[in-house]
DNA sequence: TTGTACGCGTTATCAG
DNA sequence: CTGATAACGCGTACAA
């Protein structure tokens, strides 16, 4: 409760002088230098962030701004919200929760309230009409996704492209050549949604470029669907070896459908998903072959980006792609021997 | 960007009726009032949080304290997260993560800093240290959780005895007496964690009330864990028909574990997790049945819990346990029956 | 009903 | 190196 003008008085210097040890702002003699960090070690003094805030002009606070509503946050969402507030903590910014619906004048609402500093967008749409308040708004930011022309702006997103790439290698370094892919439900939101639609570009390009042929399903984002995708699959391909999931939850319910209708994996078939956390992967038997969705890295790399517009280190345009971790699970292995006719 | 001394002087007023047709504190005239408004329409006027803030020490932040270093939190803390920060917003108040490690200064750094008006604090231990910082700084808080002894300290719990009452009621109307009961680790920081105390006792409670045997088994929180459990209890209790999980990671081994084993689930066992949100448990083959832990009623009713304290609501002591809903799964039936010798 | 003026706790500018 | 002092944007007695 003590202020700086209490310290002041104890020490016997002005408010200024006080400031400026705290700050360490201007030089100050060692002497009084001394008095003052004293006074204020007797008085427990802790400079008070609203009255910092009102004179200097910044806050030090960051928003999350999230979607209200979501459908589901995957538990890549929870390393990624608690490694973007650590890494604030320790850099000396807070880390605020702001839900927004798709209402663009809730964006407005912040920018305008000089609570924060900057902003951090996530689930960033290909076309988001948020990003152009954030414009307008002249607030820095940065986002988490990339829209669809990232242009200039500051950007952290996953890697899902290379994700894709990197598992199609792996397969066809293990022989197959029928692999096929399957992600989240086409004709819904998820078709403006970045992930979804350029790993599934990447999926047909690459497979193109090595002369195979690709085959893509879609399914709702449950096991339930899953399970579902694993008969679609076995009558839409009968020949596939290998699928790539990008579509975590419906991961579970293929290996799972596949494991009922008498498919093996990974003996007869092979399955990598992308996106999904270690910890998840271990809950399906046989545990998922997956690439990890780097929760934590995004998070920190995002909180800095910011930070750094905000402190005026002006380096080189933050755009960064974070990749996907491969880990090796159970469920992928070599190409199962044909002893066909 | 437009102040209220802006707005002031384009609608010929002063600055403190402004404020008044702001925060509609005092009567005005409707004339006057009309000026003001559209003025504060021409201009966008916005007004600003920290201004506010400084002159009625209030910031209308809640401050969420979780334990940093812990980057398994399940889905429910994604819901509750989300639903705790959606709730301050409706309410017109901001929740800021608030990272802490055990070490307790930090709280004292929090409360000191003038930045937030509340406090809710997470994952409370039986014995919390930060308990008492809080209670130190005079700062409004409430427990997500409980102490040992609760007192006169306003908490939201999951009501996981209740839980296990239930389970154990459903298990029994089924048929079921050889009930075991599966939860995390002993000998870890998880003795002192309050859901596992509680829960474990109260399974012994009830069991005994029963007058039956109850037979206690635990491991670590992941799905290998949960497996090796399997072996465990066929071994240790051979006539066992049913499991009640407190161990959300392990329940989706025990399922594959006693599977593998040719223990048919739910023919020859039933399982019941508890804690477990829908979405996780319907990734298990079959699906599991559950009591889902409600995050998004805990997280609601704890911000109003702050939120009444802070704004003067003086009902009675906020000290709420929110119950688990039970969903059917396909992992529970009938006990089998017994063609034996 | 409306206006004046002070205070909130710091930062920052400018003299000294 | 140190000290006045003016912002910063708003809330609120107190006065008119």
């Amino acid at each position: 409760m003590a202020t700086m003008q209490d310290v002041a008085r104890r020490a016997n210097v002005s408010i200024a002088t006080v400031s400026f040890v705290v700050n360490s702002t201007k030089p100050v003699s060692p002497a009084t230098r001394e008095r003052v960090e004293s006074a204020m070690q007797e008085l427990g003094y802790r400079r008070n962030a609203v009255g910092r805030a009102l004179a200097s002009r910044r806050t030090h606070i960051i928003a999350l701004l999230f979607p209200a509503l979501q459908h589901r946050f995957s538990e890549t969402a929870v390393s990624f919200f608690t490694s973007a507030a650590e890494t604030a903590s320790e850099l000396g910014y807070n880390l605020v929760l702001w839900p927004v619906s798709n209402d663009a004048e809730q964006v407005t609402d912040l920018t305008a309230g000089g609570l924060v500093d900057g902003v951090l967008l996530m689930e960033v749409q290909m076309d988001d009409p948020r990003v152009d308040r954030l414009l307008e708004s002249g607030t820095p930011f940065a986002l988490i996704g990339r829209t669809r022309e990232p242009g200039a702006l500051p950007y952290v997103d996953v890697d899902f492209e290379n994700a894709v790439i990197d598992s199609i290698d792996h397969l066809v370094s293990l022989g197959h050549r029928a692999i096929c892919y399957l992600d989240g439900s086409v004709g819904n939101s998820l078709e403006n949604y970045g992930p979804v639609v350029r790993a599934r570009a990447t999926y047909a390009a690459h497979m193109a470029s090595l002369g195979l042929t690709a085959i893509t399903l879609s399914c709702d984002e449950t096991p339930a669907a899953g399970r579902a995708a694993a008969g679609e699959l076995l009558e839409r391909a009968p020949d596939a070896t290998a699928v790539i999931v990008m579509n975590e939850h419906a991961a579970f319910g293929l290996v799972s459908g596949l494991t009922r209708r008498g498919v093996h994996v990974p003996r007869d078939m092979s399955i990598i998903s992308i996106g999904t956390s270690p910890d998840m992967a271990a809950m399906s038997d046989p545990e998922l072959t997956l690439m990890s969705s780097p929760g934590v890295e995004v998070g920190r790399r995002g909180v800095v980006a910011i930070i750094d517009q905000l402190e005026g280190r002006t380096g080189k345009l933050p755009q960064t792609l974070v990749r996907c971790g491969f880990e090796q699970g159970q469920s992928t292995g070599p190409v199962p021997v044909r002893t066909t006719l």
